[in-house]
DNA sequence: TCATGGCTAATTGTCGACAATTATGGGGTA
DNA sequence: TACCCCATAATTGTCGACAATTAGCCATGA
């Protein structure tokens, strides 16, 4: 499905049964595909979503489906309230904002403790994943579609080379997602892939000059100037609206 | 029961009926009896918790019990493995020094964020606040027992002045309960309280000025502080330790 | 004596049904 | 005509029972 790098699960027993990765139970099944669903745009944002519904479209019982639903919420993926329903969550603008802010936050931390604890093996992996990204920007210009799972997967492993359970948990298993899910709703980008690319580069050079404070720095100033794209595109398109309507 | 700042739920529609505040489902109530009970230490760290136990200890069914666990395990207070069971999670040094970071880098953006957004009507909370906490610190010096909830209610209402919801569920909601969960397990503190006393005051005293950058410097340097000062004292208990046993 | 195999008991996962609450629609009245 | 109240239907919350998986134990064999 998606091109992100897997989760390193360590548990490689026995070869012979494939049945799953680590998805043995009904409801961590039905989660990962009500996951994959949202975020791909299946679900529409905003749409009520019934348990009755659900459980027959997935074909299993409510006990199992309102666990996934439950880890659903828990993810910011979908909102209930009590005794009324459950709707796909809906993010306007200010809430993008904010998650930016969190992640700004966030991911400078991931790039300090990277360059102070990735090692030789990860580093080279990452320039991996540059060099491919490249690749792809020399075929494609411009249009940078696929590109951007590429980016999310950049940041995916530096966050990982901090070493940091806790803060692996709070990016990969919660933020990313919701960061894909904004990607399906506003289809942004523009000529910023071409700038992030020079400043990923740089981002990894610190990094494996191990210099933390730079690292720091430089991804601050990355997940900034992406939060600030985002915000001038929209103000764009506010001012647009409002000339065209008064015209 | 707690000393903390209640979360701002504005549904106060009938005074009539004060069943509960927000706990209108049977999952609900015991999802917060049974973080209580974490926190407060009555469940033991890491010890296992049975589904039927729990199940008859509350006096509801397992429906209900499971969805609470499901939600504990989202916050990270319990830690569960498929077809296998629960236990509370237990702290080790590691992860507590990763909450840290985590702390530091969410925090200094939420005082930032404080600065340039904060009411007059918030900072004069932030006042108050500080000025309950200086006289609890005159009255039983030195144990600071009480205070260590006053501490988590400053940081609490500075991020709620951030007024940046992700960043308030982030902390209040998850990081905060493991905060409290570790001062159960590892009873810290020290001098610190005292010297915690002047940085608040200066934190405070940046962000009434709107100074952002100086008020993220000096939070970030807080939760730093208070970082080392917690390596420092389990890097004396091991050293006790080895030389206890080594004589 | 130690390892290995199967068996039993306990716990978790799943299901269907019932109870409680909420939203919706129609009818009545000011 | 507009508003309010009530009844009905649908959805969510809760429960108890059954199936599947796992852990522990005992017996058997090398």
């Amino acid at each position: 499905m998606t091109s992100l790098t897997t989760l390193s699960r360590s548990t490689a027993d026995t070869p012979s049964d494939q049945i799953s990765p680590e998805v043995r139970t009904l409801a961590e099944r039905v989660f990962h595909q009500l996951q994959d669903a949202i975020v791909r745009g299946e679900l529409a944002p905003g749409s009520k979503i019934t348990e009755p519904g659900l459980s027959k479209t997935y074909g299993i019982s409510r006990g199992p489906l309102r666990e996934a639903m439950r880890r659903l919420e828990a993810h910011r993926l979908i909102e209930r309230v009590p005794h009324v329903g459950a709707r796909v969550v809906k993010l306007s603008m200010k809430e993008l904002l904010e998650l930016f802010d969190v992640r700004e936050a966030l991911e400078s931390m991931a790039a300090r403790l990277a360059a102070e604890h990735m090692s030789a093996e990860e580093i080279q992996g990452l320039r991996e994943v540059l060099a491919l990204h490249e690749e792809q920007a020399d075929l494609k210009r411009g249009e940078a579609y696929y590109q951007r799972e590429g980016d999310l997967d950049f940041h995916y492993r530096i966050v990982q080379g901090s070493h940091n359970k806790m803060l692996m948990n709070l990016l990969c298993d919660d933020l990313y997602y919701l960061v894909r899910l904004y990607r399906t709703q506003f289809s942004a980008s523009g000529k910023r892939p071409q700038l992030a690319f020079v400043e990923h580069h740089r981002i990894v050079d610190a990094i494996e000059a191990g210099d933390a404070e730079l690292a720091e720095l430089l991804m601050r100033r990355h997940v900034s100037a992406s939060r600030a794209n985002v915000a001038d595109r929209y103000a764009a398109i506010l001012e647009q609206q409002s000339t065209s309507s008064a015209d």
